[in-house]
DNA sequence: TGCACCATGTAATTAGTTACATGATTAC
DNA sequence: GTAATCATGTAACTAATTACATGGTGCA
């Protein structure tokens, strides 16, 4: 599905695919090219895309377009209610059995996971940013700007956590538990 | 390492282990008896575990007793950094899509969502109180705090976060987009 | 000449869910 | 007696990653 929704904005290769969803869905979507290739070969194969092999020189390049069957199941999808997000969160799970280990492991953790966060922030208003500046028309922005407010205001939530969790586990230690 | 940190607190039998990862760190790990039944046989085997069958009438329980080998094997887990989160997440993925459809379905998908939230967060407020009611002196208390604590605030960043994207798409309609 | 990147694909493996099969116990 | 729950397991299937194999292009 998420091949059909990039590809409804225009026709592109799998390699592309790959780059395109890192660049637009990569904070809460992956694939692998494992999956992109043997997934357009069955869109392809199902009348949901067409293929055409670009020949470049001696480089090929299957370019994959969105098919009218195509944009009828992307809506069908869409209509459906989205399934519950697979959860697992590793840091978590570490933090839960935190008492079985030294409490600097876990701290050690808490402030790699702070980093991250903050990072998540910058790159995120960076990128809210960027796309303001260049493409204010796009009837996509909307939406984008949507989900990379998502992520920023998780990114956030989790940064404070982290700081509290530290702040609670340095307590901890003082008091002597 | 989910069922060895389990059984770090007290043996259990591989349906004592599923009952307690829902109950425990049910919001952000989940696994099936498919993976619970073998992975324990796989664990006694590396002499992590030892399983003892008990009969009650005529009702077997393997009941699984922690090793002193998977304790440290848990604490070496423990000290790895933690892998980043798989993530995907259906319903950013739906809204991004979301210029594809009409603008309903994914008002739809927001509300549903931020009930989900809303009751997650309760849902939290609950077992807090109920953790700190019951179990004052448990060591493990407070590591299970903060994972609740983290729940807890990303689902209040996900609750505002869908009525600001109510917001915004209901004045994307009323400009005319 | 060699490296980074463009480009496509398959095979092997691992992870994970779901369905199935079995049977005992408890509470209504 | 019958439904819910306790209890253990396997088999089939699906999903997903990773490694491998191949070869072209552009550039320093």
């Amino acid at each position: 599905m998420v091949l059909l929704g990039l590809l409804s904005h225009e026709p592109m290769s799998g390699y592309d695919l790959k780059a395109s969803i890192e660049q637009t869905v990569g904070q809460f979507w992956r694939e692998s090219y494992g999956q992109i290739y043997p997934a357009l070969k069955a869109l392809e194969a199902q009348g949901c895309v067409r293929g055409e092999d670009q020949l470049q020189g001696g480089r090929r390049r299957r370019v994959y377009t969105l098919l009218e069957a195509g944009r009828a199941r992307l809506r069908g999808w869409l209509a459906e209610p989205p399934e519950s997000t697979s959860v697992r969160n590793e840091l978590l799970l570490k933090v839960f059995f935190g008492r079985m280990t030294a409490p600097d492991v876990i701290r050690g953790h808490l402030q790699a996971s702070l980093q991250q966060a903050r990072q998540a922030v910058g790159h995120t208003d960076a990128t809210v940013a960027m796309l303001q500046a260049e493409g204010a028309d796009d009837p996509q922005l909307p939406y984008w700007l949507l989900t990379l407010d998502l992520g920023r205001r998780v990114a956030e939530a989790r940064a404070e956590w982290a700081q509290h969790a530290l702040a609670v586990l340095h307590a901890q230690e003082e008091t002597g538990s």
